[in-house]
DNA sequence: GAGGGCTATATTGTCGACACTTTAAACTAC
DNA sequence: GTAGTTTAAAGTGTCGACAATATAGCCCTC
């Protein structure tokens, strides 16, 4: 399991998912204490079930354990909120490259018609599906890449703390316009089998998204959520 | 826990890196099924020890698990191989880069007496010090980009993974000559604070490495290993 | 009144037992 | 003899209890 495509079989998966979903989405807080006990109860599953849980947002690095003092989710810096777009621009230059190399036809053509489909809401000013529209573009060049390590590593690991720092840090999905352009050319590259351009597009297109959020984040971070609490 | 710098303190820290160990080095097979019960025997620690074991090995992608079924080591493949280096190009590139603009003077001069070292043992032909020398300077290179998504990916993770493909396919650390030239590129390209050219030669240090293991890699991969046994 | 050590409590780490799923073997029917 | 079904065994998933550790509060000492 633990895997993107996969379905949650086990009560200990379906408790992972869960439990993400309540951090990324802001219901637990950045920073706040992940008691076994409690979780176990609020659950509804025993603490073995939390602590599998636990474990794996470990490996997603979405909270921190200390042995024998316990779990905490992790707390958000305007550093590490940078690191991770440093990472994603890495991994998602290397994503579009291999995309534009290992795609078939039929996929680009695909590409091409979310693309057409994402320029109508544009017009439309319907911001949510601009960003339902963003993570979906980005999805299908990583898929696209075709490697495994690299698509797990976006999709299962980055992508959720991406989220959370977005969500938590209260950062709606901006400058749709603008990265509507470095989409399309993105595109381009990619149905040229230009690699090297379209790897060169990417880590602009993400540049440029942090370079964007940077300034945002300055302000915003210390004044939410680091506020851990005494038990 | 899970992370570089950490010391193993509890049962499962330990189990979790002898397990690891044994499949890196090769004293389970690639392939093999990982029975709960058998290893709780072997290790002398309660399942639950080896299931977060298992676990974690899975969040490395060092062991595939199928709910209900059980884990298996993660079959080697040229295809494998080659994705991890893809990965590593990409990440390891951008480690060059940040380590360029982060590292300290007094860092940057400690990678300078490594290479020095390292020379020495290229003359006097060591070859096993050459090896643990290129996994050194990269580790330093690592770490010197400051960010722990980075470091935490590719020390906690990629890295296991390229050993044990050195190690099951029984590949030495090769081309050390040339490679050396290479290093010192990179470290001169750190010591003038060049990021792009840092970023770019590291690139191509891996890339390098990838085709000079590539040839080695095809007649190999399905000769050993991939004796899936029928309990 | 302040600091250090001790005790009590709460939480995590580990264990063995039970429940459920899968798999393969045996049995039946055709 | 083959295919399908049933059944038994082996292994994983989940649970509650016990053991070990850390934290906080209390007491004692100075």
């Amino acid at each position: 399991m633990s895997f993107f495509t996969e379905q949650p079989v086990t009560s200990a998966d379906k408790t992972f998912f869960l439990l993400r979903k309540d951090i990324v989405e802001g219901a637990i807080l950045s920073g706040s204490k992940l008691s076994e006990t409690e979780l176990s109860t609020k659950y509804a599953v025993s603490r073995a079930v939390i602590r599998e849980a636990i474990n794996r947002l470990e490996s997603c690095h979405i909270v921190e354990r200390k042995a024998n003092v316990g779990a905490r989710v992790v707390s958000l810096t305007p550093e590490g909120m940078i690191g991770l777009y440093q990472v994603r621009e890495a991994l998602e230059g290397m994503a579009a490259r291999l995309a534009a190399k290992n795609m078939s036809d039929a996929e680009i053509a695909d590409l091409n018609n979310l693309l057409t489909a994402h320029y109508q809401d544009v017009k439309n000013d319907e911001s949510y599906y601009q960003e339902a529209g963003d993570v979906d573009f980005h999805y299908r060049i990583i898929l696209g890449s075709k490697n495994n390590h690299l698509i797990s590593m976006l999709i299962d690991g980055i992508y959720h703390l991406v989220r959370m720092y977005r969500v938590q840090l209260g950062m709606a999905g901006p400058r749709v316009t603008t990265a509507f352009n470095e989409h399309k050319h993105i595109v381009q590259a990619i149905s040229n089998r230009d690699e090297e351009l379209a790897e060169m597009l990417m880590r602009r297109h993400i540049l440029y998204s942090r370079n964007n959020i940077e300034q945002k984040l300055v302000n915003k971070v210390y004044t939410r959520s680091e506020k851990r609490e005494k038990p």
